[in-house]
DNA sequence: TCTGGGGTCCTAGGCCCA
DNA sequence: TCTGTGGGCCTAGGACCC
């Protein structure tokens, strides 16, 4: 199979180009998404001095994506915005407008399946594409049909995207990183030593900053090096699944196929607070954030056709340790009372003597509403824990 | 003053059942 | 009848991804 695998960069405002800019934190009730310019000519003729900067942000939050020169600070995604501000204080910043992005997200999508129609998503703006039965797709390398998908994309579009070509979706991704942000990189089998060895081990997808650390411990830093372990040596330290796999990873071996259709295994909704609440003491607002979050659940359910039978809450304390409940039921549902309700019992098993930074509930085993199994003969969470939840008061 | 939100997958332990 | 074993399901937590 040859890949190929692209990303795009999702800032589309010309006046911004080449400055410092990042997207992200958390937007207020009543912000304004951005400023907008005269006789809503919208915000690409906004001059660049109107837009905020990272100096003067308040509150919590994390980077979504930067520009590449906002990352030459030392800003990158994932990190929070105070820690940002510090860095980079004149960097522009823009709010997530999660509607336009996945307006754009679309777009960008459907113009690579007009071309190639076999293609995996990978969040809103990374894609796989296997190009093997694509007319042409094997000309100089792949590398005429790649730039063929980029010119469709930002002609439909206006947003750049880098571009990496290898016979497997594990190197395409690693291809992708070379020449960013508006390259095409092709990596054939043979390059194997020469470009991938020499790379960090955190370069292939699915080793982490743990894995990373990890690794770098026990003296592994480069692919290569992890190429030489012996693979029953990295079992005995990652597992069987994760240890025999980065072996698999390191010698480029990847087999795993572009898959065009996906079901969710789980859908959820969680929010951060603006300060941290405390079950006793904000008991009455953590009620209604608590209510909220389980009716929008049940909205998301009910809107994409599905219903849950696993019902579960997440928890981040102040200290930011994290808990997790869970209950299964005998009966699926997509019913924000009966959401409520099972979210409810879950609650009652985890300590809530900490202040609370965030609260989340989640829906698994999910089915295709109408397309129910029968009811479970067997029912779980059915132990003291929940035994004593049964029947009580809301906590909330 | 750190550290969002929405996902997937893996692991380990416990329980139940054949 | 008792015990051991293995598989499947559930639960909790963790790692990772965009």
């Amino acid at each position: 199979m040859d890949a190929f695998f692209a990303s795009v960069e999702l800032l589309r405002y010309p006046q911004l180009k080449g400055l410092p800019v990042v997207i992200g934190g958390r937007r207020r009730e009543g912000d304004a998404l951005l400023p907008q310019g005269p006789d809503g000519a919208g915000p690409s003729s906004v001059p660049v001095a109107d837009f905020a900067r990272l100096r003067d942000y308040v509150g919590r939050g994390v980077i979504t994506t930067a520009t590449y020169a906002a990352r030459q600070f030392g800003v990158g995604s994932a990190m929070g915005m105070m820690k940002a501000a510090r860095l980079c204080p004149q960097a522009i910043v823009l709010p997530v407008d999660a509607d336009e992005v996945r307006r754009y997200s679309r777009l960008f999508k459907s113009t690579i399946t007009e071309i190639a129609p076999v293609m995996q998503d990978r969040g809103v703006d990374e894609v796989y594409i296997d190009f093997t039965e694509v007319p042409g797709g094997q000309r100089e390398g792949g590398r005429v049909l790649a730039r063929l998908i980029q010119k469709s994309i930002f002609d439909r579009t206006g947003l750049t995207c880098s571009i990496g070509v290898a016979p497997n979706r594990l190197l395409a991704k690693m291809a992708s990183e070379f020449d960013k942000p508006n390259g095409v990189s092709i990596v054939y089998a043979q390059d194997l030593q020469s470009r991938i060895w020499p790379l960090d081990v955190r370069k292939i997808s699915g080793i982490g900053p743990k894995a990373g650390a990890k690794l770098a411990a026990l003296g592994v830093h480069t692919i290569g090096e992890l190429a030489a372990q012996d693979p029953q040596w990295l079992v005995e330290r990652f597992g069987k699944s994760i240890g025999a796999w980065m072996h698999r990873a390191a010698w480029g071996q990847d087999d795993s196929p572009v898959v065009t259709t996906s079901e969710p295994v789980s859908m959820s909704r969680e929010t951060t607070f603006e300060r941290d609440l405390h079950a006793v003491h904000d008991k009455a607002e953590l009620g209604r954030i608590f209510t909220d979050l389980c009716m929008r659940l049940a909205q998301d359910l009910q809107r994409k056709g599905y219903v849950a039978r696993t019902i579960g809450v997440k928890l981040r304390y102040d200290d930011f340790r994290t808990a997790t409940r869970e209950q299964t039921a005998c009966n699926y549902t997509a019913d924000g009372a009966t959401i409520r309700q099972l979210a409810g019992q879950c609650l009652r098993r985890v300590p809530l003597d900490r202040r609370l930074r965030l609260l989340g509930v989640r829906a698994g085993t999910l089915v295709r509403r109408g397309e129910e199994p029968g009811p479970s003969a067997r029912t779980y969470g059915q132990g003291r824990d929940a035994q004593d939840a049964m029947g009580t008061g809301q906590l909330f």
